[in-house]
DNA sequence: GCTTCATATTTTAAACGTAAAATGTTTGCG
DNA sequence: CGCAAACATTTTACGTTTAAAATATGAAGC
């Protein structure tokens, strides 16, 4: 069963003629943002045998070269710390970050991408960019921009 | 990066100043629906004791009165085909749904709503529809009709 | 009637997610 | 100092989700 995602049908399909314009909205975003996550994750599976946790752990990572702890990973990546410890261990183990711990607080470790999971990360982060922009990137500059507007109001009402 | 410096974090810390247009809008998406999502798996298990996949699999169900079959459920919930046997399990169990086999066809299941069901779908879909408004409500009539379209030219593309 | 291929569903294994308890460390305060 | 509270992380137990393999049925051609 490879399939989940097939045609036409989505989220949507949920309402009938006469719901309302919040729900509508609602199912359609996450009707789009279903589509998107599901091909990403496909995508990375088939192309570098990862996963998108994964794959947003180490983007966490690549942009502060100093490293970070268990604990801003988690507040970052919005997921709980015991998650954090998981999802650490497997890319140690892959040789992809470096976890050691932090002199001044014992309590604590720095987490880092070692050479190899900064290069590991490049070659997936350009892939991953490309995806996107095959799956978003027919909108025009002009619909872009308005999107990303109205969705800026939609995070500040939450 | 305005975000990465408060304490509101959100998937878009992902990104460097740089960063394009189609990744950026697609970081945005996902804020967006992840927070709502958040919210409403949060107000579903407080006030209901439920879970979002089980709400949306019983609202599929209720504007079709003859019933889905289990494969016709996955495409419309986008979810793959052993999830939806899982939910439909508990579900049956729980006296919600009614799940009988096709005559015409002994591969298929065809899944309906239980009286029982129905009514408990009801109480939850006001509410449901009260969260919604609540979370997305602020955008005028105007901003909704746009990003209801612009969010249609996304779907479309994908 | 076979064989082959497609379809519908279930099962399985692994990843991911959470909450809560456990462990070890630091901090603050009487 | 000694002790309690807060903090950072891990462990445990459990539920969900997916992809893939397995099972079972149906359809089409010879």
């Amino acid at each position: 069963m490879t399939e989940a995602v097939t045609t036409t049908l989505n989220h949507e399909t949920r309402l009938h003629e006469d719901d309302h314009h919040s729900i509508k909205l609602w199912l359609r975003l996450l009707t789009c943002s279903s589509l998107v996550e599901t091909r990403l994750r496909g995508a990375l599976r088939e192309e570098f045998d990862t996963t998108l946790p994964r794959f947003d752990f180490l983007a966490q990572l690549e942009r502060v070269p100093d490293g970070l702890t268990m604990g801003e990973l988690s507040r970052r990546l919005m997921v709980s710390g015991g998650n954090i410890s998981g999802i650490s261990a497997q890319l140690v183990r892959e040789g992809l970050v470096d976890r050691s711990p932090v002199p001044e607080n014992r309590r604590m470790f720095m987490v880092k991408l070692t050479p190899k999971g900064r290069r590991a990360f490049a070659k997936m982060a350009q892939q991953h960019e490309e995806w996107v922009i095959g799956l978003l990137g027919h909108l025009s500059r002009d619909e872009a921009d308005q999107l990303m507007h109205l969705l800026e109001r939609v995070k500040q009402g939450l």
